[in-house]
DNA sequence: CGCAATATGCAAATCAGTTGCATATTTATT
DNA sequence: AATAAATATGCAACTGATTTGCATATTGCG
């Protein structure tokens, strides 16, 4: 697989670099109508099997995509829908989860609940 | 809301209850051919809602089903793709993550890696 | 520059999940 | 047990997200 550094691809990801938080296909599309659905669909599914962005999938209809900058974990408030992002000593809840014969290579830990401006 | 106890209900309910681990509308489809996909999802949709089932989304195309007997967390082997379940201390868990300005009603850890079976 | 590889756009398809509506089943009430 | 109101089901058709096929355009190497 050899990829190209083309401008739509750079375009994409310096969007979701810059953009603080979490954004949808159809976000990108909005803050970039000028580049197709579809091209910004595979460029997504690209990044993502290069581990260049996250995708993340909290239930809602539409996949969710972000630049990984570093490991991070989510909250969803129930009330506003909003997406809280948040770091957690990774190593020490892995001692917690105790899983012996799994090989971890990924925690991903999802909070629901209501935050601070919802309740 | 008052909810009736019918056939069909009753048959996905057990279909769920009797399953050891997790099953798609489409795979409960595949189980109850006579039961018409659509009553799948509605009723699928009741029992989440009611929380008897819990829904759980590991990043696939389809959502997953599962009756609820204690909650506990799920570990996806990029290989063989099967899902093992597990408990952890949630409580322990809660605090590391240090949320305080967030009211956590759940928390689920999702991990990813080998199973012992694929290593 | 010229060519091969890869990317893009458009249209059309697919796939999961939802909705409208007519019919059937359940449950509370006689 | 019969009736009526409430709720559930099936079918068809729809929606919205994502994918695929294919022709054309762009990129990167020699």
């Amino acid at each position: 697989m050899n990829l190209k550094l083309t401008k739509k691809r750079q375009i994409i990801l310096n969007t979701l670099k810059s953009h603080d938080g979490t954004l949808s296909a159809n976000d990108i599309h909005k803050l970039l109508p000028e580049i197709d659905i579809v091209t910004i669909y595979r460029n997504l599914d690209l990044f993502t099997k290069e581990k260049i962005i996250k995708q993340i999938n909290l239930g809602t209809n539409e996949a969710q995509y972000e630049y990984q900058q570093q490991p991070h974990h989510h909250a969803l408030c129930s009330s506003c829908e909003k997406v809280i992002h948040f770091t957690a000593p990774d190593e020490k809840i892995r001692e917690l989860l105790g899983l012996k014969d799994f090989q971890v290579d990924e925690i991903e830990v999802t909070v629901k609940g209501i935050c601070s401006k919802s309740h």
